[in-house]
DNA sequence: AGCCAGGGTCTGC
DNA sequence: GCAGACCATGGC
């Protein structure tokens, strides 16, 4: 990978393994949009990206090469080799179908909150809906950075939202999941920071005390928003992959990257047209 | 129109 | 411990 940069632009070239309209837009991310000349639009940590993507190149548009480092390489997951981790999956069968056909997913770091709140809302919903209700919720309670581009509130923020004020995100029986959340992690019962150093389990175990949160949105929280690439959220369509394919288990080619194979093999799944 | 969605809680055996 | 009703909303 070679990184140049030019005025207020980061150009990435010779990258492996990154397709991103696949990894913004494969069900782990609600909140990026695509414009008009084919480049993508999103907000992490207060800061708006504009990324586009060419056959040989990436262009990070306005930004700076600090950003880049301190922020977009790692939201991305650009440490991580991913050519070598698909090159491992060609040993079972589907996988090597699923990235054959999905090559270059990427699972992103995203911030943990966000991943919490995200998933919490997602529960019984679809994914057209929870980037409406996570639109809503940034428009009304995040802060405005330019144009129309949104902060995600955080926590405290939302520290004296009330659930009938939650109204206004129609996200129906969930905004009281979303008040919970918020109550324990302000009042400190529930750490983040803690939680980012426990093991795996005892993380599950620490999500799952907030109301609305079981197996699934806790496993979803730990990959997306924690960076466990061994976490493996199994929702509708994962669970007729691991009955229709897996009925012993994942491979082993799977190991410690779970969630990467669980990423593909979600994507892939969830759009066969003959189901 | 009715089924379904990146589920979880609560109740009743 | 497990099955089943129920939860709000809107996409398709």
């Amino acid at each position: 990978m070679k990184i140049k940069e030019q005025e207020n632009d980061i150009i990435l070239k010779n990258i492996e393994c990154f397709a991103v309209e696949l990894s913004l837009f494969c069900g782990q991310a609600f909140r990026w949009v695509k414009n008009e000349d084919g480049s993508f639009t999103g907000t992490v940590k207060g800061k708006v990206l504009n990324i586009f993507q060419n056959e040989n190149q990436i262009i990070f548009k306005n930004t700076t090469l600090e950003d880049f480092e301190n922020i977009w390489s790692h939201y991305f997951d650009l440490e991580r080799d991913y050519a070598a981790i698909c090159k491992n999956f060609e040993n079972d069968i589907h996988l090597k179908k699923a990235k054959d056909e999905y090559y270059g997913i990427r699972v992103l770091n995203q911030d943990s909150w966000e991943a919490l709140c995200s998933f919490i809302i997602s529960q019984n919903n679809n994914i057209p809906r929870i980037s409406g209700i996570i639109k809503r919720l940034c428009e009304n309670f995040g802060e405005r950075i330019d144009g129309e581009n949104y902060s995600f509130p955080s926590y405290e923020r939302l520290k004296n939202v009330s659930v009938d004020e939650l109204g206004i995100l129609k996200a129906g029986f969930r905004a009281k999941y979303i008040a919970d959340a918020v109550e324990k992690l302000c009042s400190g019962e529930i750490s983040l920071e803690k939680i980012k150093e426990m093991p795996i389990e005892d993380a599950r175990q620490e999500l799952m005390k907030i109301k609305g949160v079981g197996a699934k949105v806790a496993e979803c929280t730990l990959l997306y928003g924690f960076g466990r690439k061994e976490a493996f959220p199994v929702d509708v369509w994962v669970k007729r992959i691991m009955s229709e394919l897996y009925p012993d288990g994942l491979p082993g080619c799977t190991k410690n990257v779970e969630g990467i194979a669980q990423q593909y093999l979600f994507h892939w799944r969830r759009n066969l047209k003959d189901d």
